[in-house]
DNA sequence: CCGATGACAAGCA
DNA sequence: ATGCTTGCCATCG
């Protein structure tokens, strides 16, 4: 079921998102360019909002929008339960964005 | 089958 | 800096 190929991009980003170390975020665009793929960004958001039903601990809190700011209220609650996490985590966050994002900002093509 | 929507990103005015 | 438009792929009515 499913091509091979769309399974591959998902198995590449649950991979990417579950190496993003604590204390560190990234964004979608980074993880698809990270990939091979940057153009799916979208593909990844969708990802996310079906990690948990992967069956893996994905810590799709760390996984942001390019510009910093939490977008995953849809999917975690409007409650600001995502950017709870993130703080939890060491990383501060503003109004549903990320403080010193330049500075948190986890590069899989240049750290990993 | 077609149109609309979605955890986005980049380009342009 | 802000707002609009396009691209990309998958899912739903």
């Amino acid at each position: 079921m499913y091509s091979s190929d769309k399974n591959g991009f998902k198995e590449a980003v649950y991979t990417l998102v579950e190496a993003i170390p604590p204390g560190r975020a990234t964004s979608y665009g980074a993880i698809a360019r990270a990939i091979g793929y940057p153009t799916m960004s979208r593909m990844v958001g969708k990802i996310m909002s079906c990690c948990e039903e992967s069956g893996r601990d994905l810590p799709a809190h760390r996984v942001v929008n390019s510009q910093g700011q939490l977008s995953g209220h849809t999917a975690f609650g409007d409650a600001g339960e995502m950017q709870l996490l993130l703080e939890k985590e060491g990383i501060t966050v503003r109004n549903n964005r990320i403080c010193g994002w330049k500075r948190v900002f986890w590069d899989p093509l240049y750290e990993l």
